[in-house]
RNA sequence: GGCGGGGUAGCUCAGGUGGUUAGAGCGUUGGAUUCAUAACCCAAAGGUCGAGAGUUCAACUCUCUCCCCCGCUACCA
């Protein structure tokens, strides 16, 4: 790192094809990435810049599902989409691939090969939700039941679509598989882990010690916290239909994770753009950048840098610049919910405007914690700042060109000492950009580069050229042309300057000033424009906004809203009504507790779970059987005190491992406010099995 | 519950090895100006730097406790 790295390799985190690109994808990941390699190009560096879409995975099997098509017609469609709208805004990729190219799935199993032969894997059996009646392993999402928490009858194994709630499959009440709505049991299954834990060590040393200073507080904490907490084995391998098979004999339905092959994909990528591909990959004076937004941090900093490693040869990232979020109106941007702003319906619905959005979302790009994005600021932000600041001081200057001298760049006279500072503040302007851009702080960086027009209305202002011209066109030419030369020279640094910013403005600006491609080389300079040389006035750079385009969006955004709140009320309301009854939670039909089977059990033995504090494993004599039961009750109740006791089982409650003893059913307790538990319990004795209604 | 990040002007954010009047852009208000898309230029108002306690001659900056937002995670079941 002390000196210059001789290549660039940059990559965007790789989209998920099961919905559209929106400002969050952009302002998080895809508009920094995009600047810092317009930069490096500009500065002449060898730069790689690969993406690409990422295909496999449950969700798109999902969307898949609900939109009533084939998997492979759903990764089409993004994919295509993505492309489409990643060239029309301006991201320039080097190339961008697919995770389903044939070159992608050769690259991951080879990959996954190399570890294997090289015994880097540990191989566990375990035991996974099954459906009889299709034949297949269930993953999270294809596990539906009812919310323990909303009561919503169809929530998936993964998360309440409802409520929000993040679950797992254990949790949900009646269990049922999403494809045959059987009851799913539990299998054993062999996958494959990575043991996270051997790299522990190493990444500590490389993160924590190594870029302590150069990697933002936020990816460095994050690594920190999970390095500290312990790593684990990874399944590399999962049961799925739709992905990379795993490249051994005889493992039918079985492939990659998607964590392991998309990151893999930066490789591929790069392999199907040159035959030069080791160069940026193998060789150590390549400097390797993972642009991201902050949920995919685990994943670059971590597992994907432990895999390099595990493999050998490649180069680690120098730098993983994950943004925060960006949300939208004061909401968490969200696909499933519709809530967003798309890009495919941007570029349609504002043409012609990708550096306005640009713009916006680079100047408040979520750099260091999360940001809202709204219309009104986009607004006031493009109209004052763009019109107001940048598009007004071009446009004057253009203008004044043309008035005063026929649209001919006049030649410079005398330089005084309001000259020469502006010269020098351009001259120092690229300087602190690029340092800016250099340590990723691209809304500094753009703010720079905002002042650089500032100074330039302000140098208009304080010469006010219109004056000297009424004055007296002839005796002031001289000064007159001066200030326009200088003015002129300022324009094309602008353009110059905006290149990573905003490209389709500075090439604009190019075209007005008869310049051809800029390199960062001539950013500062004052020379850029000959006298002489032709001004074209094509027309304003920005067109201010219309009031009414904005509340357009706003309304749309609205009517979801209130669409998503009226079908949430009607779906939870109806039975609330006149009654003065207070609900903690939303109210539920006697047929929902129905389902529950809560019964009387018998503590047959109690002991404490070893390495944990809270935990006591029960065997409970439940009349119909006897089970395990794991409960959080080893700080309130000594086990030796329950032996013999009876207690109140929640008996259907979905089985679910606790510090890896499989814990079938619940134990009622009370909690008081001081968060002390005491068992619930019949006042007599009962017969075991008893059931509670 | 634990961990990480964040909580600084109306809005979006900078900043600080503790030390004179806490910064920027936008917005607001006033002034000046008219080449320019009522844009630009100048100026002002506006903040008990999440709350409380402590250390210190001195804290927004250090320590502790607490609250709120975002994320991760667990021995919630």
């Amino acid at each position: 790192m002390t000196q210059e790295p001789k290549r660039y390799l940059i990559t965007a985190a790789l989209p998920y094809a099961n919905g559209p690109i929106h400002i969050g994808h952009l302002a998080g990941v895809y508009i920094p990435a995009d600047i810092y390699v317009r930069y490096l190009r500009a500065m002449g560096r060898d730069v790689k810049f690969v993406c690409g879409s990422d295909e496999h995975g449950v969700p798109v099997t999902i969307r898949a599902e609900q939109e009533g098509i084939t998997v492979q017609e759903v990764v089409d469609k993004y994919h295509s989409m993505f492309e489409n709208s990643f060239r029309e805004f301006g991201i320039t990729f080097d190339i961008y691939a697919r995770t389903s190219n044939p070159i992608h799935h050769e690259t991951a199993q080879d990959f996954f090969k190399n570890l294997y032969e090289k015994g880097l894997f540990e191989e566990k059996t375990e035991e996974q939700y099954y459906d009889e009646v299709k034949e297949r392993f269930l993953q999270d999402r294809y596990i539906r039941g009812t919310c323990p928490n909303c009561s919503n009858p169809d929530a998936q194994g993964d998360q309440c679509e409802k409520c929000g709630t993040a679950l797992s499959p254990n949790e949900l009440i009646n269990p049922r598989s999403a494809y045959s709505d059987a009851t799913p049991t539990l299998r054993p299954t062999k996958n494959w882990y990575l043991p996270l834990q051997n790299y522990a060590e190493w990444l500590r040393q490389w993160i924590v010690e190594g870029h302590a200073s150069d990697w933002k507080t936020n990816v460095l904490g994050q690594c920190k916290s999970w390095i500290e907490d312990g790593l684990r084995p990874r399944a590399m391998t999962r049961d799925l239909d739709w992905g990379i098979d795993v490249p051994l004999e005889g493992l039918a339905g079985k492939k990659l994770y998607v964590w392991f092959e998309a990151p893999i994909g930066y490789i591929s990528a790069t392999k199907e753009l040159t035959s030069d591909w080791e160069k940026y990959w193998k060789s150590q004076d390549t400097k390797l950048v993972h642009f991201i937004g902050k949920d995919n941090i685990v994943f670059h900093c971590i597992i994907f840098p432990a895999m390099l490693k595990a493999y050998g040869d490649f180069v680690l990232p120098e730098n993983v610049p994950a943004n925060e979020f960006m949300n939208l109106e004061g909401d968490k941007i969200s696909t499933s919910r519709n809530w967003a702003v798309w890009l495919h319906e941007y570029l349609q619905e504002f043409p012609e405007k990708q550096d306005a959005l640009r713009y916006a979302l680079t100047a408040n790009m979520p750099e260091t914690k999360d940001n809202d994005f709204t219309w009104a600021d986009f607004y006031t932000k493009y109209n004052s700042e763009l019109v107001g600041i940048l598009g007004n001081f071009i446009n004057r200057v253009v203008v004044l060109t043309e008035k005063y001298f026929e649209g001919k760049t006049p030649s410079v006279g005398k330089l005084q000492e309001i000259d020469q500072a502006l010269i020098n503040a351009v001259a120092e302007a690229p300087a602190k950009i690029a340092q800016s851009l250099e340590q990723y702080r691209f809304r500094e960086a753009l703010a720079y580069y905002m002042d650089v027009a500032r100074a330039g209305n302000k140098y208009m202002q304080d010469n006010a050229p219109w004056s000297l011209y009424k004055a007296g066109f002839e005796e002031n030419k001289e000064r007159i042309a001066t200030i326009l030369h200088i003015s002129l020279q300022l324009v094309a640094n602008l353009a110059v300057l905006g290149e990573p910013f905003l490209p389709f403005t500075a090439g604009k600006i190019r075209t007005m000033l008869g310049l051809g491609n800029t390199t960062w080389a001539q950013a500062g300079k004052t020379d850029l424009i000959a006298a002489g040389q032709t001004i074209q006035n094509t027309g304003l750079l920005f067109e201010k906004i219309e009031e009414a385009s904005i509340e357009a969006q706003v309304g749309k955004l609205e009517a979801i809203k209130k669409a998503r709140e009226e079908k949430e009320n009607a779906t939870q309301k109806p039975e609330v009504e006149s009654t003065s009854i207070v609900n903690h939670k939303s109210s539920i039909e006697y047929t929902d507790f129905e389902k529950i089977d809560i019964r009387v059990a018998t503590v047959l033995a109690a002991e404490k779970v070893k390495g944990a504090d809270k935990l006591l494993q029960l065997t409970l004599d439940t009349g119909i059987d006897t089970r395990t039961v794991v409960s959080g009750i080893a700080l309130h109740y000594a086990p030796e005190d329950l032996v013999g006791r009876q207690v109140c089982l929640l008996a259907n409650l979905a089985p679910r491992k606790l510090r890896g003893i499989m814990s079938q059913g619940m134990i009622l307790t009370a909690e008081e406010p001081d968060g002390k538990l005491r068992l619930i319990a019949p006042h007599e004795v009962v017969v075991s099995g008893s059931v509670v209604k």
